[in-house]
DNA sequence: AGTGAGACGTAAGGAAATCTGACAAGGAAC
DNA sequence: GTTCCTTGTCAGATTTCCTTACGTCTCACT
């Protein structure tokens, strides 16, 4: 009487862990400090980010807060906000071994310093 | 004996099943409606609604649908999108008796139907 | 190459939350 | 009064989640 659970009905959890994930590690946070502020197991996070587990409202409220994103974000709804250029920087670096990654890091604190020329706004429409 | 149950620990959850239930019948559903739009037992909607029954992400972003508010509005956040107006006139119908209701009704459809001069925009900055 | 530390995935059994199915209270319409 | 509809709540069954643990992988250092 185990129920032939065929699970894939539905792609919505995995699509929205894989959007926590990508947020997370955007951050450079790790599962188990994203579970204490959470107030949850780490394992919990791995399994929320697997689309295995189910999120609650409440505790996606706090994770938006923490990664810095609005919650419509993570509603599936839209797919913006992270342009396409952080977006595509951030998938290369996540390949690069840690020396290079650390250099590009330090190309960006760098650009940062040295000076924020133009706000970097999403869309900009320079004059 | 009979209340081991009521801890205000965390005010969130109450406030937000307060919400959830006030913009459910504002749209005069019923909490059977919404449990089968949502595909889950009606009791767990009353309990949502009372704050003792958590709600995941997935069931408040299709509530938010039905319900047609964002997400936002659940957030806690911020209180506004129903202007003082709207709310105020909700809270003041609900009170009054069915034959009462009715002419308030009428007369709202009257206003509609006589003339929609401006749409009624969220922000319409009339004058 | 070998080793140790940190991050992550996953599993088994127990704990906690939710569902099932039902009953009772309150109003409204008749 | 009675009937219908909505809602709150309960007890037992079921599902989900937590606890604890183990294994893998990567990186940094020797």
């Amino acid at each position: 009487m185990t129920k032939p659970r065929s699970e894939p009905e539905t792609p919505e959890p995995v699509e929205l862990g894989r959007r926590l994930r990508e947020a997370r590690e955007y951050l450079g946070l790790s599962q188990e400090q994203v579970a204490d502020h959470l107030g949850i197991p780490r394992p919990s996070v791995s399994t929320i980010e697997a689309g295995k587990r189910r999120i609650t409202f409440l505790e996606l409220k706090r994770l938006a807060e923490l990664y810095r994103r609005p919650l419509s974000y993570f509603s599936g709804e839209e797919e913006q906000d992270t342009d396409e250029m952080t977006d595509a920087l951030f998938r290369t670096t996540k390949e690069l071994s840690s020396t290079d990654r650390e250099q590009v890091l330090r190309f960006a604190q760098f650009l940062r310093t040295a000076g924020p020329a133009q706000a970097p706004s999403r869309k900009s429409a320079s004059s």
